[in-house]
DNA sequence: TATTGTTATACTCTATAACTATA
DNA sequence: TATAGTTATAGAGTATAACAATA
């Protein structure tokens, strides 16, 4: 829509900032692989699970917790019972629903899920000590119009 | 090191910047993969490889190349290997040295990756369009910052 | 009929490590 | 010995689609 008359100039702008992007996404990210690994044993999607379900005590249903991974549902109940499996998760019965389950975290799931969490956060604190908490603040707020849009036109079908 | 000092109110604050992060990067990902495979039967590994090749013409040599596309050995001889059989890309001979080959586009690799790179523009402008040209500017300014101070960080061994 | 969740399958990407050939 | 690249392997992560049970 109307590429031609934007200029060309600011294209390749975009394209390097996200390059940047992704590059500096995939570097902080393989470090956190890789210390899930050494330290806990565990991998990012288990984390990330886990995290949804720290911050939504009462649990998440396997569709909730689908969306919110960004994966699709055959994959979360793999990870869940691998969780399920080490006593980290439980399903829970739903209520008027006997098909739905609400995926919560175990005493010990939360127990432990703290301490990663804690080491998490030692991580992500030291990859972005490079910047000032004015900065921090302003690079949070520039992505989150970023998001906000992108979100808004999810899918640019004619190009 | 010193972490008491510092306070604990900024360290949310980095954890949900990266988590922000995080989030648009495999959003927008999600989609250039998907329209990748839709388009042009291929993958972003794949992609990012001719896209190394793309910007040295001369070519690259296996141990460049994993480097740059942060991946180890083994993994850019299976897509080379790809690449090789679909006849974009090809090994050449390092006069000097028989156990290194140089890997550059083929014409018509390079004309392929013209047209993907094409799209892929268009892709990555409309993930960002809504931010200003100024505002790109800043945003890719902050993060190359970040991305400084991680590279002379390497590790954090000490957590 | 639609929805919730599971199962089965296949494929890509990845790291590790053993290996070959050359330096 | 060290380096360049390949091969073999195993595992994580993913999507798709068929399926069962319930709404």
């Amino acid at each position: 829509m109307d590429m031609e008359a934007r200029g060309h100039s600011e294209h390749p702008q975009a394209l390097r900032l996200w390059l940047r992007m992704l590059t500096l996404t995939q570097l902080v990210e393989k470090q956190v692989r890789s210390q899930l690994r050494e330290r806990f044993e565990t991998t990012l999607p288990r984390f990330d699970l886990m995290a949804q379900l720290e911050r939504n005590p009462d649990g998440l249903k396997m569709n909730e917790l689908s969306r919110r991974m960004m994966v699709t549902g055959g994959n979360v109940t793999g990870i869940t019972d691998q969780l399920v499996a080490e006593g980290l998760v439980e399903r829970v019965e739903v209520s008027g629903d006997r098909r739905a389950y609400r995926v919560r975290l175990t005493p010990r799931g939360r127990s432990l899920f703290g301490e990663m969490a804690h080491q998490h956060e030692g991580w992500i604190v030291s990859a972005f000590e490079g910047l000032s908490p004015e900065e921090v603040q302003a690079l949070h707020q520039l992505l989150g119009k970023v998001k906000q849009h992108y979100k808004d036109t999810p899918l640019e079908t004619a190009a």
